[in-house]
DNA sequence: ACCTGAACACCGTTCAAGT
DNA sequence: ACCTGAACACCGTTCAAGT
């Protein structure tokens, strides 16, 4: 017959966003969304193939709201901007990498930064292969500190926040590793978005004299 | 009264171990476990707190598998074998990179691994604050590495293998992403254990650019 | 002490039916 | 075309009971 639709693509885009701002990844799913939206989770399948596209739009979404900034003449300072900005559009929203992670390539709406970074690569002599390969260095530094960072805020929201590790800290024998247990109070420290960004640094150079004499 | 166990925490342990190696780290449930061991999924938690402490347990059982290999008396190659080892241990059980993320430490058993880096890191010339934040950058890079590629091999192992990302590639707007549509043949390339130890080579020497003049 | 059955509170997704 | 209800095939974990 045709009626009027209740639901949209938009409304559970807004709904799962705010489900993620909220209340974090971990409450996000197709039964807690559609009874939010006051539905049932099969008419949601109606405006999305399945949970994966909905997240794949929640990044679109996010990604678009980032304006594409100019890119500094310097290729160096090119590349570590375009590396940085990469971290900065998906640290708002870390819980997308699992995503990213399973389609390997960038959604088609982030595409343009991985494409500013392999072009700041190549302007910085490095051939294709080279810049395919600093792209991958610099992926897997970018995602590895995001999904330890949701892991770690994940852990402390739990009541027992750090107990643990204080604990394996205190029991540490200080014969069998001397460095580890005189470091119990610098270990939570350094977790910060400098600590990210020098790290980054420290890679783009390290591959910059690698790869160009 | 008391009975003889029928289960104990070594057959689970073993059980776990078989699931994980024939058909990967997604099919591992308490309830499929409790299955291949002819019992019921409420027996384990007599064993085992519950699954976060059997997958330490598993992960303990393989890093006591690896040898304590003395370290080179260079700083720098030490620094790179220790986090190459790190590298190792964790890619025979990538599922277990999870674990560590929620605990931000290493377990007890993988602990002198960490301790080396460290210690590789001292030896360069950094002070304790500098050998954490290389560990770190370089945990990071470890981490994003494993994760990726397990979600790369679940992807892998469905049907569509590739076929989006292919598309993806062969639709990119040559004009607005002139870089990565030259590359799709390069893309899929790139992704072997070499790429791991180079990029973990650049990261060191970055690191180490950084922090000793 | 060791194990079981039933239940709680969830998942993503499919299928057949309703308007 | 859009939505619903019931079902399928799962999760981790708790609780009360059995031997």
């Amino acid at each position: 017959m045709g009626r009027p639709p209740r639901l949209s693509r938009e409304a559970i885009v807004e709904a799962a966003k705010r489900i993620l701002d909220e209340e974090g990844a971990k409450n996000l799913s197709m039964r807690r969304l559609a009874k939010d939206l006051e539905s049932t989770p099969m008419a949601l399948y109606h405006h999305v193939k399945d949970k994966d596209e909905l997240l794949l739009l929640l990044l679109e979404a996010h990604a678009e709201q980032f304006p594409r900034t100019d890119m500094p003449d310097d290729p160096r300072d090119h590349l570590i901007k375009a590396a940085q900005l990469l971290h900065d559009i998906l640290a708002d929203c870390p819980w997308i990498v699992e995503v990213l992670a399973s389609d390997d390539l960038m959604a088609v709406s982030a595409l343009w930064i991985v494409e500013n970074i392999i072009d700041g690569a190549v302007r910085c002599g490095m051939t294709p292969e080279q810049a395919v390969y600093a792209y991958r260095v610099i992926w897997y530094y970018t995602a590895g500190e995001l999904m330890l960072r949701v892991a770690r805020e994940q852990r402390y929201a739990r009541p027992d926040a750090g107990a643990h590790r204080e604990k394996a800290f205190a029991n540490l024998d200080a014969e069998q590793f001397p460095r580890l247990s005189s470091l119990s109070e610098l270990w939570p420290a350094l977790t910060s978005r400098n600590m990210h960004r020098s790290g980054l640094i420290a890679i783009v150079d390290g591959l910059l004299g690698q790869t160009t004499g």
